[in-house]
RNA sequence: GGGUCCAUAGUUCAGUUUGGAUAGAAUGGCUGCCUGCGGAGCAGUUGGUCGAGGGUUCAAAUCCCCCUGGUCCCA
């Protein structure tokens, strides 16, 4: 949009001088400045060239800004020009003021005409995305729900700008853990319904169960054998064990999708980690492995009778235990092949439910079902695994078995985030021991974590008060869904507007806050706005916003300007805080105009209607800025 | 012991990739602004030797070296 236009501008003024000087350079770089006052752009060029020149920054960029008028003078510009000045400073900078008003002309009625071209980034290639991949064996917890959120949010990014996207999820059905819950069911007998009907099977499993099993490992050796014993089986299709597990892991499954639909997230394809076993693909990968010497049994030593993989960076990794079953990683290797296209996709697939969205979510299955017509799942051009950094060395080690099958290894991205952890004020509050105000690693083997339901009820609960206080005509289905909703928002916005790198510090408290820099405060915005829209006589926008001329105007006009270079980047870069950071600045300069400007009340109709023009655009901005984070724009609330 | 990432206001974080003008938000504390287009808002104020030291540079929170403290992964 027009904001790029203006950068180009600029770039030619800057090369147009040096040219007319007989000075060689391309290293500098136009950027904003640091305030306002300084103008829209700002060039450093004439720092680059103090030596070159023996002369002052500022005598350099005076020398370059004299050329200017030669410049436009043999432009011409039909459409007129997006720089109004070109200012030497003396500090040295180049400083350009852009022109408002050609700039707010074009991208209002842009807007308002409801060009989305720019939107094409993706040019429908392909892209899976896989996120959740939950074990199936306990509820969700807060440390979950970043990885949800992160993999949703990425998912309507690359949707949204014309990727053709894949979302998968997952599960572990045949590992240690539900190992673990099959034990407390069958050796311990708990019983197969929660005793209290109000808690949710998933967090039954994860609660009481989980923990309890691995409490009692510890002083019971024979239960470890028994888990040990149980794994085998549950590899091997032992039918009796197999049924059962799946009978337990599907029910934990519903829950916990219904935990992430609840946040809006939605996918496409369930990948069931026993059909990788049970479709023969892991044992097909296995003999590759095995013939081509990529992995090789250990003869001597601690890792006797296992297969091994010795990697360049990351030393030894077992990828068969001595007893025959396969560690996580092994299971890992097939997937990762599929998702590249390296191995032919051996599944069938059957509808497994449809969804929130009313899309449809598949499951894949093995065996004598019918066949029916399915979406093709893989592979993909690129493939994007969201799991936490603690998993940093295991995805390694998978690319670099992956690049021994196939130059393709590099489209294959590991989405590493910072992991959850607990502030030290949560901890003591579940009455666990905190030394020196430090935080906490969740554990779901310890018990040790924040309920993601437990959270979103509390938000949605204090949602509540919230509306019925301000906003009392609300009732009903209307104030349920509206504080869904603003608890949804709330939580999203807070797992995504930070650097995802880094940990979260969760802290039960400072998370229930509506204020400030938060979800509520973008859909507060958008509400208004729609308030606003509503109450005006104007039946169409017009969008001719020259006449505008405040300096608050400017500067939304300017922000609304860059949505298309910060949509660029944030799907370029996948970093979502960009457009998290975007729709807050844009959500604050409408709060700002809102309360310094007359809109309705204006007078002068030319000016309202300029202003209502702005709000609407404002609007639609907004509105697209929230479906791709995942907040539902609320008109009321 | 090997590797990784991190350290910015009382607290939670932007800014570091690509060095640049007076280091920004939010929150907390204090103080103003609703018969007015919705106060989940706006404005003001308080609060920072950018972990320590050295180097490169006209210019360092940002790049390099070293130290301290911590995280995670591996052994």
């Amino acid at each position: 949009m027009s904001f790029k236009k203006f950068i180009g501008e600029a770039n030619e003024v800057i090369k147009f001088a040096l040219e007319k000087l007989d000075i060689r350079n391309e290293s500098y770089s136009i950027t904003e400045p640091a305030k306002e006052d300084f103008g829209d752009l700002s060039c450093n060029v004439a720092f680059l060239l103090t030596k070159e020149l023996q002369k002052s920054p500022y005598e350099i960029a005076s020398m370059l800004v004299e050329q200017y008028p030669n410049y436009s003078e043999g432009k011409q510009l039909e459409s007129g020009s997006y720089i109004s000045s070109v200012i030497a400073h003396e500090s040295g900078y180049i400083n350009f003021k852009a022109n408002f008003s050609l700039i707010g002309k074009e991208i209002i009625s842009s807007i308002l005409e409801n060009d989305l071209s720019y939107l094409d980034i993706g040019k429908q290639r392909k892209v899976i995305v896989e996120h959740t991949s939950v074990n199936p064996n306990k509820a969700l917890h807060v440390g979950h729900l970043r990885n949800v959120v992160i993999g949703d949010t990425l998912y309507r990014i690359l949707k949204k700008t014309n990727h053709d996207v894949t979302v998968l999820n997952y599960v572990d059905d045949s590992g240690l853990q539900v190992a673990d819950i099959l034990v407390g069911f069958l050796y311990l007998k708990f019983p197969i319904t929660p005793p209290d009907k109000n808690i949710k099977f998933a967090r039954y499993c994860g609660n009481d169960i989980y923990v309890k099993v691995n409490e009692l490992y510890e002083k019971d050796q024979s239960l470890v054998e028994k888990r040990k014993s149980l794994l085998k089986k549950l590899e091997s299709g032992d039918p009796e064990v197999s049924s059962f597990a799946s009978e337990i892991t599907s029910k934990v499954l519903k829950d916990q999708l219904a935990t992430c639909w609840r946040i809006r997230a939605r996918y496409d394809l369930l990948n069931l980690e026993s059909h990788i076993i049970n479709s023969y693909l892991w044992k097909k990968t296995f003999e590759i492995l095995r013939d081509e010497k990529i992995v090789k049994k250990e003869t001597k030593g601690e890792n006797i009778g296992c297969w091994i993989f010795e990697s360049v960076d990351e030393g030894t990794k077992i990828i068969v235990r001595s007893d025959n079953t396969a560690t996580y990683i092994a299971k890992d290797i097939p997937y990762a092949l599929l998702k590249v296209g390296t191995i032919e996709d051996p599944f069938k697939y059957r509808l497994f439910m449809k969804q929130w969205d009313d899309t449809d979510l598949w499951v894949t299955t093995i065996g004598d079902s019918i066949n029916v017509t399915h979406p093709i799942f893989f592979p993909a051009e690129y493939s994007i695994t969201v799991i936490d950094s603690r998993q940093t060395r295991l995805q390694k080690i998978i690319k670099e078995i992956l690049g021994k099958f196939t130059s393709k290894s590099n489209k294959y991205l590991h989405f590493a985030y910072g992991p959850v952890l607990l502030s030290s004020r949560t901890s003591k509050s579940l009455g666990i021991n905190v030394e020196n105000e430090k935080s906490v690693q969740m554990s779901g083997r310890k018990g040790i974590y924040v309920d993601a339901d437990f959270v979103l009820d509390t938000l949605y609960s204090k949602a509540k008060e919230e509306i019925i206080k301000r906003n009392p005509e609300i009732t009903g289905d209307d104030l349920e869904k509206t504080s869904e909703e603003i608890a949804i928002s709330a939580m999203r916005y807070s797992l995504i507007k930070n650097d995802l790198e880094k940990e979260i510090k969760f802290d039960m408290i400072d998370s229930l806050s509506l204020d400030g820099n938060s979800g509520p405060y973008l859909q507060y915005a958008y509400a208004r706005c729609c308030r606003l829209i509503e109450k005006s006589s104007a039946k169409s926008f017009h969008g001719n916003v020259t006449c505008l001329s405040n300096r608050i105007e400017y500067r939304i006009i300017k922000h609304l300007s860059k949505f298309a270079i910060i949509l660029e980047d944030t799907t370029k870069n996948m970093e979502p805080k960009l457009i998290a950071q975007y729709a807050y600045e844009l959500a604050t300069m409408f709060n700002l105009f809102y309360e310094k400007l007359p809109i309705l009340k204006e007078s002068n109709a030319e000016i309202s209607n300029a202003r209502i023009s702005l709000v609407e655009a404002i609007r639609l901005i907004l509105k697209m800025n929230l479906s791709i984070v995942g907040i539902t724009p609320l008109e009321r609330m």
